[in-house]
DNA sequence: AACGTCACCAACCGCGTATGC
DNA sequence: CGCATACGCGGTTGGTGACGT
């Protein structure tokens, strides 16, 4: 096996070597960055700072593409190195917390604030807890504005809509109802909401069934999606949940298609969502709902505004959600799924028998779909190569 | 009564990013 | 600018109680 550590950089760069790289960077992008695949099949072991170099190092000629390679990349050299603890696990508590220790922590928060520094909280005031573990019980417990108790069917839809047009960003969602943690509104919907709206059966629609790498809340968003459409409005003007994708949203989003060279599109994360202690400010940051993709070249950036997303959760109809939620109408998932058949039927009439599903999604991810699919991405590659 | 299964939810873990030095 | 550290987030796990067989 050919080593290309840290050490090796200078020799990599090299321009025979450099060019072999290159192509297999290409390639590491093109996998999604399936690093065991990588090894597999090109026989390198890449390190995180030699792909980062590599990148930066490479003469301008993929400049662009840094920000591209996923990050989980660039962190190979960090998991074999072990990374650092956040704490020193032995001499740390876990498990529920006692009285006792909320009590710590309530009485020298109230009185002192946090300080700014959950690490060193848990010392200050004789608790063997880790920072992490006691910002968590602050935040998800112990805070004076948390709101116990059921959730309420305006909760319900909101958390719905929400998770419709943002995936789960649970912070995001968690901002928009007041006095309920992320943490709660996550558990929530994974064993209350999501029976509520899909049923026991958790299989994706049987059209999507050969897609094995579209992750399953993203099926969840768009049987929602299916379900709060009529199939021949869907049929005529296909426009599911992609045009409201978040940005920096980490879901993998394959274009469906049968083309084996394509199967592993991926969306990149070319925005960063600030969305930083929204949940304690309560409310969405503007830039969290923008798009920002300066760094994959211009073409892709689309910004979307507060009011946009306002527009967003105001246009899913509310009546809907509430039927689906509360049953005012037989539209258990199965029915609406059966539903939906009909409408693939109907519009195989259209598009013919197409047996992928790419009418069914990729037809959403038009130009201005913030969305990256494998075509653009591609495209982007090959963009890249003529710089 | 004993055991198994399910639902719930608190807590943990790992990752990506921000920040400070 | 690069590195180390801290923070915040989302996915996952594990403990516990309720319920069914």
């Amino acid at each position: 096996m050919y080593f290309v550590g840290v050490q090796e950089i200078g020799r990599a760069q090299e321009e025979e070597e450099a060019v072999t790289i290159e192509a297999l960077m290409v390639q590491v992008w093109e996998d999604y960055y399936d690093t065991e695949s990588l090894k597999l099949h090109h026989g390198f072991n890449i390190s995180a700072s030699c792909v980062d170099s590599f990148w930066e190092n490479a003469g301008g000629k993929v400049k662009l593409a840094k920000r591209q390679v996923p990050f989980g990349l660039f962190r190979e050299r960090e998991r074999e190195m072990g990374r650092a603890p956040c704490c020193d696990k032995a001499n740390v508590k876990k498990g529920p917390w006692s009285p006792e220790e909320d009590a710590k922590l309530k009485a020298y928060i109230e009185e002192n604030g946090t300080g700014g520094n959950w690490i060193a909280l848990p010392h200050k005031i004789g608790l063997k807890r880790c920072g992490k573990s006691c910002r968590l019980r602050w935040l998800n417990y112990l805070r004076p504005d948390i709101k116990r108790g059921g959730f309420t069917e305006e909760e319900d839809q909101r958390i719905c809509s929400l998770y419709m047009s943002l995936g789960s960003r649970w912070s995001i969602i968690a901002a928009q109802l007041p006095g309920r943690t992320d943490n709660d509104v996550k558990n929530y919907w994974n064993t209350k909401l999501q029976k509520k709206l899909f049923g026991k059966r958790r299989e994706p629609p049987l059209h999507l069934n050969h897609v094995p790498t579209l992750p399953a809340s993203a099926l969840e968003r768009m049987q929602l999606q299916g379900l709060l459409s009529s199939p021949f409005s869907f049929c005529s003007n296909p426009q599911p949940w992609p045009k409201h994708q978040p940005p920096g949203d980490r879901s993998i989003l394959p274009s469906i298609s049968t083309d084996s060279t394509h199967q592993a599109g991926f969306q990149m994360r070319s925005g960063i969502l600030k969305s930083e202690s929204a949940s304690t400010r309560g409310e969405v940051e503007p830039s969290a709902l923008g798009f920002h993709s300066a760094s994959t070249g211009g073409s892709l950036s689309v910004e979307t505004s507060t009011s946009s997303f306002d527009a967003v959760t105001a246009d899913l109809q509310a009546d809907e959600l509430d039927d689906l939620l509360y049953c005012n109408h037989p539209s258990s998932f199965a029915a609406h799924q059966e539903h939906e058949l009909a409408g693939v039927d109907c519009c195989r009439e259209v598009y013919g028998e197409k047996e992928s599903a790419d009418w069914w999604i990729a037809d959403g991810f038009e130009d201005e779909s913030p969305m990256v699919s494998w075509d653009s991405a591609s495209a982007l590659g090959s963009q890249e190569h003529d710089l």
